[in-house]
DNA sequence: TTGAAAGCGCTAACAC
DNA sequence: GTGTTAGCGCTTTCAA
């Protein structure tokens, strides 16, 4: 019942604790035997080393934390998956933190700010100060972003710009020629650049293809379903309203089937929609969308943080992974009829 | 750069280290001004406690594991956010394990056996083995489940007989008589007894109201969206078909309402359709279901085994939480028509 | 190849 | 009220 130690290994495979701490860590310079007996001793006592000791001892702590908002958002879940992933097969242990307020904030700050507490911090989806990026680097602390940006640590975000253009090259190639933009307010201070940069490839697709940019076309507004069925709705009733919809998020697309609905408008025949992320509903709803590597972003950057535990900080700092058109039933050639 | 120990500052502040540790610790056997000196030190240095070592002194991980299968769940992710917001006071940390095959269980089952890892397991939506249960006996470790059962265990459930019987009698308000169920395999060994359950309540709901219970109308089978469309085809080609449909959960649900679409049977006109979880997409698809207490089933569970980590096994072992009729478009009268 | 012993940073008797 | 000290379980020199 009270748990077994090194020392009564070493007892009963009648060898010094050091012996067993050799042949537990592996180390090469035991005799085959001695080896033997000491494993034998672990089996029969049920012995199983303490963590905390080994960690004390060796200054790591094994253990690294993950700040991360709204545990709601399907995104960040699928993220959270592949950073679970990438620390399955290491002995690293993930400590997620959930951000919904700033009380929380600052709890998870102080936490965070502790080498002892964790060999290594992974911000996810969350914009950084200076000064926390300064706190991190005056306790050595490695940390790594994921789908945030800050230009002095490692980061793993995805080509958003790429991202805007390659949903209106779509409706572009499509026949589409007026094409809506619907999305977050794009100059919010407590926002990612990510919808300000699908913005950016928004306008670009446009320009390129020489398709001119109208203002009322674009509507900025709250994030949420209800939100851009507003927009929307603003965007059907103009005098000539657009024939497609770019949706800066799933959610919002979402909002925007809402709102043709409502006005008995038939997509994609009268209205192509397309989203982005690619969340779990966009396949519910049959959207069209922009898949982020949602779960590759995790993978990746939960490797990243292990190697930069273990090797230090590396070149490059910012890892771009790409995005791809799903392409489902939203969006169809205009209805010239 | 270098961690800062409790060695400097008791140098620092001219006191030992024991002091030091009773000024942290909040100790009330120092004088206000020696508390004054210590905390100033500690400030001037950027002192904080190397947790590995207090642990380590204390026996104590502050750490519980959680143990969950598929995290891609949102019923799971929602149980995970109610567990995070009890420990989010605490200065217990949560280390998730997601287990999505049996290599990751074999994995897991190993650092759960180990004390010196967690000071408790939580265990979500899992079939526990009795060798499991034994060996959590075996090495004294404080164990609570969430959505499974175990008669030596405490446990956080719902009353799904309640939950089953709830959306029968719905619909038997509404006014309907052929009532169908559909559920994943109610005696598949790996499945916990929530579906059977829920089975149950259908059972009973009818037998109250004495509506003879039509075996056609009972289907089971993989669980699935697409799996349950077939099964509710099947229904809808009875000779007799119901005039509504519970499904076990809202998945399923989801997959009855895609078979009714495909047949051009409207909903709720010709049929009516309940779910079970009040998962995020049943507001999407407008679905009457029955709303499991989700996020309170993690607060709960996170509570109790921070609690018995505290004080120890307390009865009652049980905790029934309450399900709730959630109506929404899914659901009418039956169409007598 | 193996053992003895120091010490990771902290807490908690126990002395004063 | 404060200081001294042992020791949590482990790894790792250093000696043998």
């Amino acid at each position: 019942m009270s748990p077994v130690t090194i020392k009564e290994v070493a007892k009963r495979a009648k060898v010094s604790i050091a012996t067993v701490s050799r042949v537990l860590n592996s180390s090469d310079k035991v005799t085959p035997e001695t080896r033997e007996k000491v494993l034998a001793a672990c089996k029969d006592l049920g012995y199983s080393p303490n963590l905390q000791a080994k960690r004390l001892k060796l200054g790591k702590t094994h253990a690294i934390m993950a700040v991360l908002p709204f545990l709601t958002l399907p995104s960040i879940i699928e993220r959270l998956r592949g950073v679970l992933e990438a620390f399955a097969a290491s002995e690293f242990d993930l400590i997620p933190f959930s951000v919904e307020n700033p009380q929380e904030r600052e709890i998870y700050l102080a936490s965070l700010s502790n080498r002892s507490r964790s060999d290594g911090v992974l911000i996810i989806s969350m914009p950084i100060t200076e000064s926390q990026v300064q706190r991190f680097q005056d306790i050595g602390m490695p940390v790594v972003l994921i789908d945030s940006h800050h230009r002095t640590l490692k980061r793993i975000i995805v080509d958003d710009i790429a991202g805007g253009k390659m949903a209106t090259n779509h409706l572009l190639e499509l026949g589409h020629e007026r094409i809506a933009f619907i999305s977050d307010h794009l100059d919010s201070p407590l926002h990612f650049s990510s919808m300000a940069d699908r913005f950016k490839g928004y306008r670009k697709a446009l320009e390129e293809k020489q398709v001119k940019f109208n203002p009322q076309y674009q509507k900025q507004g709250m994030h949420g379903r209800e939100e851009a069925k507003q927009m929307a709705l603003e965007l059907l009733n103009l005098a000539t309203p657009p024939t497609a919809i770019v949706a800066a998020s799933d959610t919002q697309a979402i909002g925007v089937l809402d709102a043709a609905r409502l006005m008995n408008i038939s997509v994609p025949r009268q209205l192509s929609v397309i989203g982005y992320d690619d969340i779990r509903d966009a396949d519910y709803v049959n959207l069209t969308t922009i898949k982020q590597p949602l779960y590759e972003s995790g993978l990746e950057g939960g490797k990243a943080i292990l190697q930069q535990i273990e090797n230090g900080l590396l070149e490059p700092l910012e890892i771009q992974l790409p995005v791809s058109l799903i392409i489902r039933g939203t969006t169809a050639a205009p209805n010239h009829g």
